[in-house]
DNA sequence: CACAATTGAGTTGTGCGCAATTGAATGGTG
DNA sequence: CACCATTCAATTGCGCACAACTCAATTGTG
């Protein structure tokens, strides 16, 4: 019960399957690049890169956060996060200090600057939102479907490299 | 007017507008790389990386294509093309090679090697597909809505900053 | 034909994303 | 208490994305 309705018939061909892939995959890609530019443009004014901003908007919410805290929230790694801070850092808007309780860990904490930088950020979801052209409801609607896809797609990639599964495979 | 209660419900203040962004632009952004470390699990096979795969979906279709034709059809430019196009050619999977017509253009030719390499991506497709859980209607619908997506951010950003644009701004 | 403007690849520099590794601090166990 | 495994941040290395720039080839115009 392949999809079929092709010219051919029968089932769809794997032909097909790598014409769609190249369409989805590609859409995604696609997507995320030209959202990246939008933001782009929008958060020059800030001095703020997107990942940089979706690190704010976190610290927005939570205004101070152990390092590992804000990359569960973000999904991303001490690899990626710590030179970023460093940069958020020198740019006075945020102050990061190891924390007494737990050498090990690092609390990043906003500074003035940075509690202040959100006033000027308010704008910024309306004219992304603007950009897209869709509602809140469309967004709602899409960020959903995303969701989805993401839940599914992690599980899926959990299956196929068990790393934080929760089944300790044996190693020998 | 500071915040004011929102349960109230009038229009939306900029406090929930910033908490949704963060939801929407977190979503595809995530849902972003979530696919494309599916992706690098099954390349990994293939000993493609996901941009390259991407390449690789439109030669096979093309066969031979300048570097432009490609970036094109990827919205890439060079200064992504030339190295990763040079990690291609290390592979054994392209050849470049200057056309003769213009000396300026670099063509860019599947071996036999990369021609063989389509056979073992056919089965990428399908796995991936699996992985998202979603059948090939909801992906072509999901594709649809992304790439309403990227037309109007793509025009959003080029009204923001006129530069390919059609109308030829004069330069004083 | 000569010269300026444009085009196409490539290079450089910055930042993100991720795997793998390091090193210090912590916690559990004998 | 000593020892070992775990945890957390940071670092290294590689590849992608994009802006800005260089340089050669080509095209357009006078």
């Amino acid at each position: 019960m392949v999809g079929s309705g092709y010219p051919g018939g029968m089932n769809t061909p794997d032909d097909d399957w790598l014409r769609l892939d190249q369409q989805i995959c590609f859409s995604l890609h696609a997507a995320s690049r030209a959202f990246n530019g939008v933001y782009r443009g929008i958060l020059k004014d800030l001095g703020l890169t997107y990942p940089q901003y979706l690190v704010m908007l976190v610290l927005w919410e939570h205004d101070e956060l152990p390092v590992k805290k804000l990359g569960e929230h973000l999904r991303l790694d001490s690899g990626t996060l710590s030179p970023l801070l460093k940069r958020l850092e020198a740019a006075g808007l945020v102050r990061r200090e190891r924390s007494a309780r737990d050498e090990r860990s690092v609390e990043v904490r906003l500074t003035e600057e940075g509690v202040a930088l959100r006033g000027r950020a308010l704008q910024v979801p309306r004219r992304i939102a603007s950009s897209t052209g869709f509602g809140p409801e469309e967004i709602r609607a899409l960020r959903a479907r995303l969701d989805d896809l993401t839940t599914a797609l992690d599980a899926a990639a959990a299956l196929a490299d068990p790393r934080g599964d929760s089944s300790a495979a044996e190693r020998p």
